[in-house]
DNA sequence: GCCGTTTTCGGCCCGACTGTTTTCAGTCG
């Protein structure tokens, strides 16, 4: 068992006692002590060995024991009792929004419901909204809130299913028979939600390969839904879609199955004006099977040019002279927003920068929270000098990788920025970012973000509309408006690669290019492994069609330092008038 | 439950928001 698992476990005891004690304090200590071994530099086994596990901060002697019991046996006594208590989908509750371990507490305990179909059954009846401290509103939110909550549920996130597919696609290596086997749909297309897992298999025996799949149990429940296609599932309900083909038709069978329908239909009236059909068995031309093995001979015998899977959500792309240049990963030089353990990072840091040094990146920005942001540990003016000290004394140990030092600075309420300008002048860079009052009107907070881009030391503009998604809409804004005086202000905004927000949409990419503005394709990293976000990030920047040129951070370190300190003079000249 | 000390108890991160409330509790970030 590892640091994680003992951490998701800590987690889980912390949980059930906010669902059976008084003293929030204790759920919070267990919380604590999960963070703390998350954050644990060395191994945990040999720590809990030394005998020194309590020495570590956030660590006592209750959850110390706890932690060496579930190295040594795999659980914990104290753990299988608090599961005793409660029926196994009790957490599946709080996927309900605004629904809470109090809450939850409350309608096991009164109404002995324990996951969601008790719980809508209970709302139906008028049960709900006679609780103490519940009422009729209440009662209508929660009715609501499960039924978003079951839309989310067969829908999962883009790493989930990339994850889930390359799973898939492995067992079937060893199948004799499958010449080839490739993802498809929607995950092939880098799409941020996804809703099945489809991949295309090239084999001349049907029968067989499905015989054998069935034998080794690579999905649940395979069974053929027309000649072509079978289906089946995966780790619960995640769906698996087969989509065979002779080798012959491979290339065909991949375009197809990738989709979008927008773009095959386009594809389709295109390809009609040169007598060409793309059909569910094959490329034809004026009704003669053409052999298609990869998927470029598709494109090529039809006379259209290739186009990217992620671009493939409409036509548009088919109607280009030359293919897009879309940006990789590797064009990344250096990145910006990294958090950490000064604010609500994981890493410290010299482990953040060094783990940077390690990827090769010629230039590093870290960015930490301001002083309003306290719940994620906001850096004072007197903690933001402690942190560039820090950062002066480890610039050597990184060289020739150059560290910028900057903020995350939370827009206030009114669009100020949470730093005064004097403190904003020490910094490389500012990135400027919405962490409260999400449900602004509209124009309010149009507003607010517009008097935010007009401070002059803002140089990006962080993850635009904050959302999360499958668990939180973003705020809503004039996007017309922000994208103008970004572009007018050279204010960057971020493509925030984190999975769960991959915000700025790439659906927004298109219009804020046209009004002038330029993106940074931004981590938000809480730890060395979310650097891994930059590649999350890059998909987005190729679904909405960027090229190196448009992304800041693919620009070497001169030309970085060069920006900074141009737009930092500029400031200063601003504020002297 | 953990921490730290004004050393064995008292405080623990905090503000916005919402719905339930006549003064607060729960949720969320």
């Amino acid at each position: 068992m590892d640091k994680w698992q003992v951490a998701r476990l800590l987690e889980e005891i912390s949980r059930y006692i906010e669902l059976s004690e008084p003293n929030p304090f204790k759920a919070r200590a267990f919380e604590r002590a999960a963070r703390a071994v998350e954050g644990l530099e060395n191994d945990l086994a040999a720590l809990a060995k030394s005998g020194e596990l309590t020495k570590v901060s956030g660590i006592g002697k209750a959850t110390g024991a706890i932690i060496e019991e579930l190295l040594r046996t795999g659980t914990s006594q104290y753990l299988e009792e608090l599961r005793a208590q409660y029926p196994p989908g009790i957490f599946e509750l709080l996927r309900v929004p605004k629904f809470g371990l109090k809450k939850i507490a409350v309608v096991h305990a009164e109404l002995g419901v324990g996951n969601l179909d008790e719980l809508e059954a209970a709302g139906r009846e008028g049960k709900l909204a006679k609780l103490k401290g519940f009422g009729a509103k209440t009662q209508e939110q929660i009715l609501a809130g499960i039924k978003f909550a079951r839309q989310r549920e067969s829908r999962f996130l883009l790493p989930t299913g990339i994850e889930v597919a390359e799973s898939v696609r492995e067992q079937l290596a060893g199948i004799e028979g499958i010449e080839d086997a490739e993802i498809a749909g929607s995950i092939r297309r880098r799409l941020e939600i996804v809703q099945n897992v489809n991949i295309v298999i090239a084999t001349k025996s049907i029968d067989d390969v499905l015989a054998a799949m069935e034998r080794r149990a690579i999905v649940e429940g395979l069974a053929p839904l027309d000649e072509r296609i079978a289906k089946g599932t995966t780790r619960g309900d995640i769906s698996v879609l087969f989509h065979f083909a002779a080798p012959d038709d491979f290339g065909a069978a991949l375009l197809r199955a990738t989709g979008s329908d927008a773009f095959l239909e386009s594809f389709n009236e295109r390809a009609a004006k040169s007598d060409y059909e793309l059909r569910a068995d094959g490329l034809f031309h004026n009704g003669r099977h053409v052999k298609t093995p990869r998927e470029e001979d598709v494109f090529a015998k039809a006379g259209l040019i290739f186009v990217e899977p992620e671009r493939r959500e409409d036509g548009s792309d088919l109607t280009r002279k030359k293919p897009r240049t879309l940006i990789e990963a590797s064009d990344l030089r250096g990145t910006f927003h990294v958090h950490t353990t000064f604010s609500d990072g994981r890493n410290s840091v010299l482990e953040m920068l060094t783990a940077a040094r390690e990827r090769d990146f010629e230039y590093l920005g870290l960015s930490d929270h301001s002083p309003t942001a306290s719940y994620a540990g906001g850096l004072t003016v007197e903690r933001l000098k402690q942190q560039h000290a820090e950062i002066d004394a480890h610039r050597e140990a990184v060289a020739p990788m150059r560290v910028f030092r900057g903020t995350e600075a939370d827009i206030l309420g009114d669009g100020a920025i949470d730093y005064d300008d004097k403190t904003l002048a020490k910094l490389d860079f500012v990135i400027a970012s919405v962490h409260s009052r999400f449900n602004m009107p509209k124009d309010e907070m149009t507003e607010r973000i517009l008097n935010a881009l007009d401070n002059p030391y803002v140089t990006f503009l962080g993850h635009l509309t904050g959302r999360l998604l499958l668990s939180r809409e973003g705020y809503t804004m004039d996007y017309e408006h922000v994208f103008e005086k970004a572009g007018e202000r050279g204010v960057m905004i971020e493509i925030n690669g984190n999975p769960n927000r991959l915000d700025l949409d790439w659906r927004h990419v298109k219009r804020a290019l046209a009004l002038g503005v330029r993106f940074s394709i931004n981590p938000d990293a809480h730890s060395i492994r979310e650097y891994g976000a930059l590649v999350t990030g890059t998909w987005v920047a190729r679904k909405g069609g960027l090229s190196p040129k448009e992304i800041f951070n693919t620009q070497p370190v001169e030309a970085i330092a060069e920006h900074f300190e141009s737009r930092k003079a500029a400031a200063q000249n601003a504020n002297r008038r």
